[in-house]
DNA sequence: ATCATTATAGTGTATATGCACATATTCTCG
DNA sequence: CGAGAATATGTGCATATACACTATAATGAT
């Protein structure tokens, strides 16, 4: 019995547990919002990062998202099921293409005011000054678990 | 061609993009560092609240943890099927008990000292000032994403 | 006591995530 | 030019995540 006070900080103050309960909680925000947009919040980005980007190659995508390549190339597939991407072989036959197809510049825009509705709707309540540091946090630590992940 | 500029900024100021990369980030950094005692980060969080909450329902693990109660099902099952926690029925037949095993404890004292290697190199480099600010501020957006979500 | 309501849990389905491994192509150097 | 290194991608496997739906058990109202 006397462990459990402790532990109990341990778990709640564990960086990574405070990550994890952060994104999923705001996900699902994001992704109830724009549900009638049938874009979910994560395609919602990648969409956006080819949009970006114009056609680029999955590794190159990966690097920008900060997300592993395989994970990239199956969540590309529902896109690409779904039209709103187009996957071609580059000059490089290694390489395969990504681009947006019409459908998906259409689903871009149909999901846009709405992440801007969840974007704001969250902004207003966090406070502006206090949300816009958190972001740099947030982006801070991403890239500095990547790094010293990298050392190791 | 003139609205990608725009488009960008969009994409890397989106409170869910940054959260979901943090996440996924330190989530790979812990597992790194903890991988030698066969415990990841996710499986760390869990068997740190059943042994903080004693035998206790899914549901409220689930609550605790702030994880959907049918995602924690199914995380279960993995830890039950390595012997770490036993699941089962309380004296209300709809619930299942899970409680911590024998296993389950070496398991978590195993993984312990390498969560705090883990939680203070990420800590020691971001800055203590800045790492408790942003904790709350994750905890906090998660709770405030929680919160309005259920509003609406 | 009975039946409607509520509470607790599990399953089917789908997406998200990443590691280890396999495959195909390009490049480089002798 | 040809063999081995480097690059780009995909697959098998496993975990993580959640919504819609179903099944079962407790509770409560009449």
């Amino acid at each position: 019995m006397s462990q459990k006070p402790t532990q109990v900080r341990v778990a709640w103050h564990c960086t990574c547990f405070n990550a994890r309960r952060a994104a999923r909680a705001v996900t699902e925000f994001y992704d109830d919002i724009m549900a009638p947009s049938g874009v979910k919040a994560t395609q919602f980005t990648m969409l956006g990062a080819v949009a970006l980007m114009g056609p680029a190659s999955v590794t190159h995508l990966a690097e920008h998202l900060a997300l592993d390549r395989t994970t990239l190339t199956r969540n590309l597939k529902a896109l690409a099921s779904e039209g709103l991407v187009e996957i071609s072989e580059g000059d490089d036959r290694r390489e395969r293409v990504v681009a947006l197809s019409d459908a998906g510049h259409t689903a871009l825009d149909r999901a846009t005011p709405l992440w801007h509705q969840a974007q704001d709707r969250l902004i207003a309540r966090f406070g502006e000054e206090r949300w816009r540091r958190m972001i740099e946090d947030m982006g801070d630590l991403g890239a500095l678990a990547e790094e010293i992940g990298a050392d190791a």
